[in-house]
This record gives C-alpha cells, structure tokens and sequence, in this order.
DNA sequence: GCCAACGTTGGC
DNA sequence: GCCAACGTTGGC
C-alpha cells in the first residue's frame, strides 16, 4: 500500500465494547488484541454492526483504503484507545444485517437497498500504553476541545483530525498521569476485595477466577478460545499483499 | 445496575 | 414536520 503519510490520509475513532456482553447468544465484544491476532494471520476483521446513519454516512461516504483509526475500547472499566488500525477495504454493503442470527440483524437493510455499511480492517500498531478517556477528558479545555468523543460521546464512529491525532500520539509517549494511574489502583483493588469476599463466600478457593485481569478491560475475550468461538464467521480473508 | 443524554419511531 | 414516547449507548 502506498504510503498516504502527509497526504489525504484521514483520521478516525471507532468504538468497539471491550467487556463481554451476550446479544442473541453472541459476545459482541472486540478489543485491539483479537484485531492483532487476526491481522496476523494475513485477515482482515469486517467493521459490522454499525446501526447509526450519522456514523453510517461516515463509512459509507468518507472512509478509503489507507485511512488510519483509533480503536477505542468503550463499555469497560477504563474506557481508553489502546492502538491504531487501518482502513484496508472499500465500503461496502454490512451483511450482518441479512443474518437472522447476527446480533445486528436489520431485516429493514435488503441486498438491493443496503442500509448499512461496513469496512474491513487491520491493526498497525499497540499504543506504548493505554490512553484512557478519563485522561483525553483532562484536555476537554485544550488540545482536545473540538475532539468527537468528547463532545457527542454517542457517536460510535468519529472524525479525528490531524492536530488531534498527533496530540494523542504524544500522550501515549509519555506516562500516565498519576492522578489516572491512582484510579486505576484504586479500582484494581476494590475488584480484588470483591473477588476475595466471593472466596470467602465460597469457602473455597474459586479457580474460575483466576483469568488475569487487565486494568483496562474488566471482562474476557482476548485468548484463543473466546476469539476463536466468538469472531470466525466475521473475519474476511485479507486479499492485500 | 443506574440513569442521563440523545437517537429513532410513529401518530397526528 | 413536530414532538412525545420509547429505546439505546455508555460512563460512572
């Protein structure tokens, strides 16, 4: 792919739940390492499920191969942008929508009047570390005034631009302010209190519990097995060299 | 689990 | 085309 570095490239934020949350039998979870894993084995991850017209318009209308977007972790205990993916297809009809059993199914979106639209995409890179919102909300004054996802927090496909991109980029390098990082401790050990209440409980040691928790994402979905049950039947052969 | 914010639906 | 009722998102 040529290299649209200071070019037309644009910029995005596409929201994705990081917490496992069953719809119709599906998780619907997705986060930035199953995307990892999924790139890495040459495929792409189809971006289904978009059901809002304002950010359907943006896929649809605006979105080309080579265009770059945060994937941001939404519906978890520390909602953050954890790496950048790239657009690799062209827009094109979602057909999640014409499965019954898709958690998005929309039998009002027919093959010959599509409703909704879909790309396919690739991760490029992690960020060094996790930029949470409550982080990005300590800019709301500055930098990141005009940002999106701070300002029509619904929204779950947005516009980024440039200055914000780089501005982003460059929280990432450096350390997590302490006042985030507190919070984070804080939260990490009222989870552990409550998993050692649930023992105490118990009686026992419970070793269901035992799945090491990142402080990002409260709930599972980043091994092998959850990603293969949970996404085979959404991810699309990549046909890019 | 709650609930505010806000997007969608449908009657008129 | 208004707007009340309803449904969903997503942070907390």
């Amino acid at each position: 792919m040529a290299d649209r570095e200071g070019g037309n490239r644009k910029y995005w934020l596409m929201k994705a739940e990081g917490e496992s949350r069953i719809v119709k039998g599906i998780d619907v979870a997705f986060t930035f390492e199953m995307l990892e894993k999924i790139t890495k084995e040459g495929k792409m991850e189809s971006w289904s499920g978009v059901r809002n017209y304002e950010a359907r318009n943006m896929i649809r209308d605006q979105m080309s191969i080579g265009d770059y977007a945060f994937l941001y972790c939404s519906n978890c205990k520390f909602p953050h942008i954890r790496g950048v993916m790239e657009i690799c297809s062209e827009p094109h009809p979602d057909d999640s929508c014409w499965d019954p059993n898709d958690p998005y199914y929309d039998p009002k979106s027919t093959k010959e009047k599509p409703r909704w639209y879909s790309v396919g995409v690739q991760s490029r890179y992690p960020f060094k570390r996790p930029v949470t919102l409550r982080e990005l909300k300590m800019h709301i004054n500055g930098k990141l005034s005009h940002m999106s996802l701070l300002n029509r927090a619904r929204l779950s496909i947005s516009k980024v631009n440039k200055d914000e991109w780089d501005f982003i980029h460059q929280l990432a390098e450096l350390p997590e302010p302490s006042e985030v990082q507190e919070a984070r401790e804080k939260e990490n050990q009222k989870e552990t209190k409550k998993r050692e209440r649930r023992v105490d409980d118990d009686g026992k040691e419970d070793n269901k519990q035992k799945k090491s928790k990142s402080p990002y994402i409260a709930a599972a979905g980043d091994d092998d097995t959850s990603l293969n049950a949970i996404k085979q039947s959404r991810i699309k052969e990549c046909n890019i060299k």
